[in-house]
DNA sequence: GTTTGTGCAAATGCTTTGCAATTTG
DNA sequence: CAAATTGCAAAGCATTTGCACAAAC
């Protein structure tokens, strides 16, 4: 199992990140991070207060909220926004970069990953000469339900 | 100037619509289209309101909201969470398929149009076996300060 | 011991809802 | 005139804020 040593890398990149900007290591604050590691959905913040709480964990909201910030300005977390005002949160280390399709009439999310948008982006790099440091792309679909047959 | 005309074939969509889904040609819901095709901008509600009262067009927010729903269904708005919770939206027709570049320091917002994302879109319908009727893809970037110089 | 971070509760802000009054067809 | 739509105010959520207490360094 990686499941160990990968979870110590992330918490000792959230460590090195919080040193260089002279923030505190409080156990909140890797407790909050290994939730979401543990976890492969998409959570908003009542979720994560939930999963939390099931494990005895006590945390308030305002300290979820003020983390996720940290966590996303690390770069150990994804801020997503699929269109119905629930902010949702992801982990980004060891997940890869990848975007999003969301079957709208079941709120389900599946994950792609085409090198074509990394084009795309230097393009728009060159054209606007601007950098880009981040992107976010959702389909918005629903399954087929045509098979083979006729 | 084409704007009277473009204007009344937007108008015309509207109805369209509305007589399709059997739903009411109100005052209101004309004056919120022509509020948002008036303008180039990506509104959020309260700007709309205000820009409206401005006008001293009386509409309630409850009003914006619903009418909102219904211009985003018949294609004529789109709405976009750009990331900072704030829903905005946005005229769609005669006004082509585009994306955003946020620029992440000042808050402008350009737009750019690449076939790319159309090839992107079919790769996926082809390999997850669905329809995308929508998507939404955003840039998040800084400008660049070098210049030719030196 | 200072200063930062946390928890709690109150406040804020965007959006939705309930209902009476109005307007549309 | 029946049914849908509007406006208003209240209610609902998600998020932020202020402040006393606790914890990190």
């Amino acid at each position: 199992m990686t499941c160990f040593s990968s979870l110590n890398i992330v918490k000792e990149e959230l460590t090195k990140y919080l040193i260089e900007k002279k923030y505190r290591k409080t156990p909140e604050r890797y407790a909050i991070l290994e939730e979401i590691y543990n976890s492969n959905e998409h959570l908003d913040i009542d979720t994560l207060f939930a999963k939390m709480q099931d494990r005895n964990y006590r945390v308030s909201k305002a300290t979820l909220y003020n983390t996720m910030e940290i966590l996303i300005d690390c770069n150990l977390v994804r801020k997503h926004q699929f269109g119905d005002n629930i902010t949702r949160f992801e982990k980004s280390f060891f997940h890869g970069k990848h975007d999003h399709i969301i079957l709208t009439d079941t709120g389900e999310v599946l994950e792609f990953s085409d090198p074509r948008i990394q084009e795309i982006k230097e393009t728009i790099e060159d054209i606007f000469n601007v950098k880009i440091d981040e992107h976010s792309l959702y389909f918005y679909a629903f399954r087929n339900t045509k098979t083979i047959e006729n």
